[in-house]
DNA sequence: TAGTGGTCTAGACCACTAG
DNA sequence: TAGTGGTCTAGACCACTAT
């Protein structure tokens, strides 16, 4: 008897085999329903089964495609760098990406005032429920949706700066905290990955089967005090991260 | 008329809500098909959307649980430091989790000498093809399996040493590449998510709606030769990786 | 308009678990 | 043995696309 997880299996080898490149057009389902002589539904779960791991996708109207894999943005350590916010630099992402020959801009979803949510809290060294400010912002690349990214600063560092209003201005929001006093010195990301939300899923307009990176930046001052921290949910398709340091003694 | 959305959607709110906790029984496909008035294909519909998001589970002959989200293992630099492995050391993974308090081990998969595949050879700087030595493994936390782990070495490094054995010996691969003169210096990690492959499902025993993370580790000699790239294929629920780094000039 | 996938039904048979 | 989910069928109706 002949399951969809033969018909899956078989589909997937041939995709693999590199029968089908990226955006062909595979075989219909009643054409599989025929060779296979199974049911409509049996062929559609196999097609459900490759969705789930990535590997095609439906397109209304037209049949199944080979997913094409978006050329991963590589986020490296230097994009940090002091030399390309300071003075005359653009936000750290816009920048970044613009030297890679891709297109971004940002939206910004929310600026306020709210009590920082525990994981937030914890890194900034205050109690659960302290005030801070937070920036809401949607990022694209190439006007495909990027990331979710909110950034939450202490109350006292963005008083009276432009890190509370739409444009922070020339260096972004990393040169308006220096500019307040406070020396950046050191970051330290967390990276997890998991699938996303519903609300995620359609706020980063994602294909199904498509997990998401979760990435904690938390920003130190000189003084070793958390000036900054960023919960950004990342589309994981596009992205791949770097990192190189010594051996630790 | 009440799809298989509406009925993810309101099954997700309650187990969102709280209302069931990890491994909590939820109502059976069965009392959903009276409830809405459906058939019992639009309820199964329902439960596979939330098992692709990673929610909720199927347990034989039980029925739909809340996926227990395993707390995450923490990967901070501070596990690559040389005070750990050289000396009377574990190998870094054995020594790591220990400290942890979780048990772990490791099975040796294979022991080879390869071509190199692209990736590794462009991470080595030699020609892709180039004989390479293989150590294929596969690690285990809790007995549940953790990661699939490649590590590749340049042949004239391992030529004659430990690291071409099933056990390494005291302090691991690392502290046998010093003992063969390389003064190791430096780490890359890159990291990027995906859904597994159906290889990787079977062989991490995922649940569906599980990515993997892909990790390749480069480790740089003091001379900046390339002396060993690790591939790991990661289950992603039950891993975070932590970076700290002082923000660059 | 013909062909594509998306959703849903009512019922069948299976393997597995629990009492 | 009764109840659970897993798979499959044959057919229905829908929205969408291409021509």
């Amino acid at each position: 008897m002949v399951g969809y997880r033969q018909i899956a299996d078989e589909l997937r080898a041939t995709i693999e085999g590199g029968e089908y490149g990226p955006r062909a057009l595979l075989p219909s389902v009643s054409d599989l329903t025929k060779r296979y002589g199974v049911a409509k539904e049996t062929v559609r779960q196999a097609f459900m089964t490759l969705a789930a791991e990535g590997l095609v996708q439906s397109i209304s109207g037209r049949g199944w495609i080979v997913r094409p894999r978006p050329r991963p943005r590589r986020h490296g350590m230097e994009r940090y760098s002091r030399s390309r916010w300071s003075g005359e630099g653009q936000p750290i992402l816009i920048a970044e990406t613009a030297r890679q020959g891709l297109s971004a801009r940002q939206e910004i979803r929310e600026l306020a005032e709210v009590p920082a949510p525990e994981p937030v809290a914890e890194r900034l060294g205050v109690p659960p429920g302290t005030a801070v400010w937070v920036r809401r912002r949607t990022t694209f690349i190439e006007d495909r949706t990027h990331q979710l990214a909110d950034s939450y600063y202490p109350l006292d560092l963005v008083e009276g700066t432009r890190i509370r209003r739409e444009h922070t201005g020339p260096g972004g929001s990393f040169a308006r905290l220096e500019e307040n006093g406070v020396h950046l010195a050191e970051i330290r990301e967390e990276i997890a990955a998991r699938m996303p939300t519903s609300v995620e899923s359609v706020a980063l307009s994602l294909p199904p089967g498509t997990p998401v990176v979760e990435l904690t930046r938390t920003t130190f001052g000189a003084t070793g005090r958390a000036v900054e921290v960023m919960c950004a949910v990342i589309a994981a398709d596009m992205s791949t991260f770097d990192y190189r340091f010594p051996i630790p003694d």
